[in-house]
DNA sequence: ACCCTATGACTAG
DNA sequence: TAGTCCTAGGGTT
């Protein structure tokens, strides 16, 4: 499920848990060969810049995370008298902090819980240079989860390009982070056609948009799912069998009445990916 | 036990 | 633009 938001909620959790540390890293299945490399180093922390992963070692390390389409990562709890989990499925890489348990306190606490960390199924894990993750960065367009990110980049590749908006949402050199549901929620929240070419944006629209992603994948981070829809449109049909409420107004809910004017969602390919609209709302 | 799909991105042509 | 790679869940046999 991975769009700029998971990534930066991983980059907070894997700080949290392993910041200021040495941790175990391991490769169970064997594809990870690189581990050997950090294993044992001193954990500096992690960061997300768009849908990357990086987690910082000292000596100028990195390893480089992409989960692609699958990927994920498992967090396990372990209590310190226990064993960490045995690896589940084709895990690349595990990471365990290190815990120099201290139980001095006498306050009859079994202790505290360390984390294991499993990743699975990832398009990407590699271990790179400090300066690699530069070039990594440069490659991408601004992040709304960046806070010192700068939309006039994109909005100045968005002005020239006659790529459809809804195209050009998805690139990730133009912006990093928007994946196909928030590219979908943001479009339909905005109003706009996403056939319309770049060239016929104003750049009120893509401020409002660009603000919209930052506030929209900032709740991603604190929730971990994709919530879009405004408070007066919160009830309608769900997004799957027990679910507790809707999430979105139009990604996945072609041949549904739109949540807002009634009209039915409409779904086509577009560069090779499912776009999710509402012919009503966004009419141009 | 299959078959399909999926929130991604790369490569070849 | 098509083909490729990785995993998992849901649906269907």
């Amino acid at each position: 499920m991975p769009e700029g938001h998971t990534l930066h909620r991983l980059a907070r959790l894997h700080t949290r848990y392993f910041a200021g540390g040495p941790v175990r890293v391991s490769s169970p299945q064997g594809r990870f060969v690189d581990h050997v490399v950090v294993d044992g180093r001193y954990f500096d922390h992690a960061t997300a810049t768009g849908k990357h992963l990086f987690h910082h070692y000292e000596g100028g390390l990195a390893v480089h995370i992409h989960l692609g389409l699958y990927g994920f990562f498992d967090t396990h709890l372990v209590e310190d008298s226990a064993e960490p989990p045995a690896p589940v499925g084709q895990v690349r890489m595990r990471v365990g902090a290190v815990v120099d348990y201290d139980d001095d306190d006498d306050d009859g606490d079994v202790g505290f819980p360390r984390h294991v960390v499993d990743l699975r199924g990832p398009t990407r894990c590699e271990v790179i240079a400090e300066a690699e993750v530069d070039d990594v960065r440069d490659r991408l367009g601004p992040d709304p989860l960046d806070p010192d990110a700068d939309p006039e980049r994109a909005w100045a590749r968005i002005r020239r390009s006659s790529r459809p908006i809804g195209a050009l949402l998805m690139d990730q050199k133009v912006l990093a982070g928007v994946g196909n549901v928030y590219r979908a929620e943001v479009l339909f929240r905005a109003g706009i056609d996403p056939f319309r070419p770049g060239t016929a944006m104003r750049e009120a629209e893509f401020r409002a948009m660009w603000d919209d992603l930052v506030a929209l994948m900032a709740v991603g981070v604190d929730t971990g799912a994709i919530h879009t829809i405004r408070d007066e449109n919160n009830h309608g049909d769900l997004p799957r069998r027990g679910a507790d409420r809707p999430r979105n107004y139009v990604y996945q809910r072609d041949g549904w009445a739109c949540r807002v004017c009634g009209a039915e969602i409409a779904l086509q390919t577009m560069e090779a990916r499912t776009l999710f609209w509402c012919p009503g709302c966004q009419a141009s």
